[in-house]
Order: C-alpha cells, then sequence, then structure tokens
DNA sequence: AGATATTTCCATCAACTGATGGAATCATGT
DNA sequence: ACATGATTCCATCAGTTGATGGAAATATCT
C-alpha cells in the first residue's frame, strides 16, 4: 500500500528518509549532475535498485530534496518573523542576519542547493526550483519595505534579493574565500555577520 | 611546428579560437558536465575529434577559457582603476558599480564561470579557479580600504568580496529574478546597479 | 507455519561520454 | 606536379550512467 510509503519520510530511520538524506548533502556538495545515484546509494550503503524502489526517477529524489530543504526554510522565515516583531529596523536586520548565517552555516548544502538552481535552464524538463519568490514579499513585509503583500515594489524585491545573495554566497564561497582571508572556521563566521552588517544596516537605516 | 598552434588564438578566425569561443559559452550556460566536447563541436561545425586535435583534453579547454575571462576581468579591473583615480570614493564606488556591471550584463558567461568555480571542490584533479584572491587587494586599495597590497585587512577583503558576490548573483540569477519582479531585462540592468549603489555607498561612505 | 506483500540485491541493458587511431583531405613549399 | 606536413572526419573503444526485470530475502498477517 502507498500510505506506508508516504508516512516513511516521517521517521528518519526509514530507508526512503535515509536516502533522502544522503542525496540532500551529496547533490548540495556536488551539485546535480555530478551526484550519481550510485554515489547516493554507496553512501546509504545499498544498491542503486533500492534506491530506485523507493524515489523513482533521479529528477524525482532531487524534487524530493528541495521540497523538504524548502519547507526548513519556510519554517527558517517564519522564525525570523516573529522574532522581529516589535523592535526596530535595526535590530530586525541584525536578527535576520545572525538567524539566517547560523541556519546556513550548519546546512551549508542548503546555500548551494539554491545557488545551483539558479543556474538550471527555465526550459529544462522538470521544475526543482525553491520556491523563493514567494518568500521575498514576506520578508519585505517584515523589514519594513512594505506594507502589504501585493504591494511590494521592484526596488524592495531588488534590495531583499541582494542581502538573500549575500548571505548565501559566503556561506556557498567558504572554501573559496576563507583561504585567502586565512582565517579559522569559526572567525570566518564571525566575519561573514560582521560583513553583512556593515553593508546592510547604513544602508536600510540611514534617512 | 608549435609556434603557430600558438598564435592561433590571437587570430578570431581560426579553429582554436572558434573552439574556445562555443566553449565559452556552453561552459558558461551549463557548466562543465553539462557541457559535452560534442556540444561544443557541434555548435562550431566540426567532429570531436578535430576538438581533441586542437585542445587536448576536456579540461584543458575548460582550463583555456578560463584563463581567457581571467585576463578580461584583470584588464577590466585595471580599467576601474584608472577611471577611479582622483575622484571621491562615493564616485569611485558607482564607477566601479557601473563598469563592472555593464560589462558582466555583455558577458553573462562570465559570472557564471565565476560562480560555477566556487563550487568545484578543492581536492579536484586539476585547479580550475580564476585567481580572484589576486585582485581583490587591487581593488580595496582602489576604494581607499587599504594603501599597501600587503597591508588588506581581513574586513576590508570580506567587503570587497561581499560586493563583488553581488554583482556576480545578480547577473548570474537573472533568469531566475527577472520574472519574479516582472520587468524587462533594460529595467533589470537599472534595478540591479540601483539596488548595488543604494546597498554598497552608504555603508562605506558613512562616517 | 504458511501465505502474502514488501523490500533488497544481482545481472543486465541502452544511451552517452571522453578519447583515440587511422584514413582522407587540404595547405604549403619546392 | 610532387612531397611534406597540418588539419579534418569516420569508426570505434572502454567506462559510466540512469534505469529495469526478476530472483532472493525479509517482513507482515492470519
Amino acid at each position: 500500500m502507498a500510505s506506508r510509503l508516504e508516512k516513511a519520510l516521517q521517521n528518519p530511520d526509514s530507508m526512503k528518509a535515509r536516502i533522502l538524506t544522503a542525496a540532500r548533502r551529496l547533490f548540495g556538495a556536488n551539485g546535480y549532475s555530478d551526484t550519481t545515484t550510485r554515489m547516493i546509494a554507496a553512501e546509504v550503503g545499498i544498491d542503486v535498485s533500492t534506491l530506485h524502489y523507493h524515489w523513482g526517477e533521479k529528477q524525482d529524489l532531487y524534487a524530493g530534496v528541495l521540497a523538504a530543504i524548502n519547507e526548513e526554510i519556510l519554517a527558517k522565515f517564519k522564525e525570523v518573523e516573529r522574532r522581529c516583531r516589535g523592535v526596530n529596523l535595526r535590530r530586525r536586520l541584525e536578527i535576520a542576519i545572525d538567524l539566517m548565517c547560523d541556519y546556513l552555516f550548519s546546512h551549508p548544502e542548503v546555500a548551494n542547493l539554491i545557488l545551483f538552481g539558479y543556474f538550471r535552464k527555465a526550459d529544462r524538463d522538470v521544475v526543482l526550483d525553491v520556491n523563493i519568490a514567494h518568500y521575498i514579499s514576506n520578508i519585505a513585509i517584515a523589514m519594513g519595505l512594505a506594507t502589504d503583500a501585493g504591494q511590494v515594489s521592484v526596488q524592495a524585491k531588488a534590495r531583499i534579493l541582494a542581502v538573500w545573495n549575500s548571505v548565501l554566497n559566503f556561506i556557498s564561497g567558504e572554501s573559496f574565500f576563507r583561504p585567502m582571508m586565512d582565517i579559522d572556521p569559526s572567525s570566518y563566521q564571525d566575519v561573514v555577520k560582521e560583513t553583512l552588517k556593515f553593508i546592510l544596516v547604513p544602508a536600510f537605516t540611514t534617512d
């Protein structure tokens, strides 16, 4: 019966969930094309056919990974929104930067997967994009750049995207940037947060 | 004789140069793994073996592409440096943003190829990175964030990287961002420049 | 225990990819 | 015209990849 298979993801020890975890890590580390179904199966310690039994095509598994991180990000954004309520804009920006950096530094594959999505052609067979568009308006409102979800200006959207991109890039590019700064991982996280605040806070708070 | 083959790149009509041009476009559009040597050969209208005759392994051709854009970027940075001389910091930032945006919008594959490089594992067989690290110090000096090439602080480097990343992301992510802003390509370029200036100028000019 | 359904693995397939050898073609210099 | 070297294409190879059929193993239920 299918119901059992659908609920399998709830249990992290289930085979379907274990495959998803391995796929998420490897897709995030290598991208879609440089990750083979055999690599994922090997990481779990199973045969490729078992992977296909649980997830069908490779594209379906990838879509499953994106759906999972999509939920995670949405939850994180809601947390940001909640924690931002009632504080001034400067603090709101600092909270958002700290929370998103902490989350992404502990889940670096998420940043990679989102950025990988930027490159994928729109005319591809399957739509695999993380639905970022929907969040943008919410953040713009949470940050006080707009009041109504339907009334977010192009400028406001662009500014949110710029912030969002900066965070993602510093996380995804760590292996590239950190050596040229010659600092340890912990310091890197601090420098990233500090830099983001240095750049973003004045832009949004100066009148 | 080898000298003829080495000089072949000077002439844009030479087979070696034509292959390089096609490779640059396709690698930039699809990434390394999703671009086959047959795709590149087909774009030029030749057989795969002719491609290998001129460039050897696929990795060598990719390295050739990166070397070419590396030179281009270096020249562009020098132009920025030259045009920035003698003007105040605010104008310097605006000049840098305008020049780099114009360049990258007319060569979008460059932004893609640099960002693709961020994801490539450091332990891979061949080093294929565009040498960004070297430019960072130069820009920091040109922007007045440091005076001596050896004395660029971690903070200054991080701030330059943040700027650089923002530009790259807006270019590479156009097909992703523009639909959600619902504007035409020309407006997109304007919004990007405007947003970058909005965010970056206050950060570096407020005292 | 025995029947049934689910899960896993082995063997295998067709398509694709990077790469090469060698024949055929073309260009160049004498 | 001829010889020499450079260039191009055709045929082909071995390795990898996504995917499947079917046997074997395991779990579930009565």
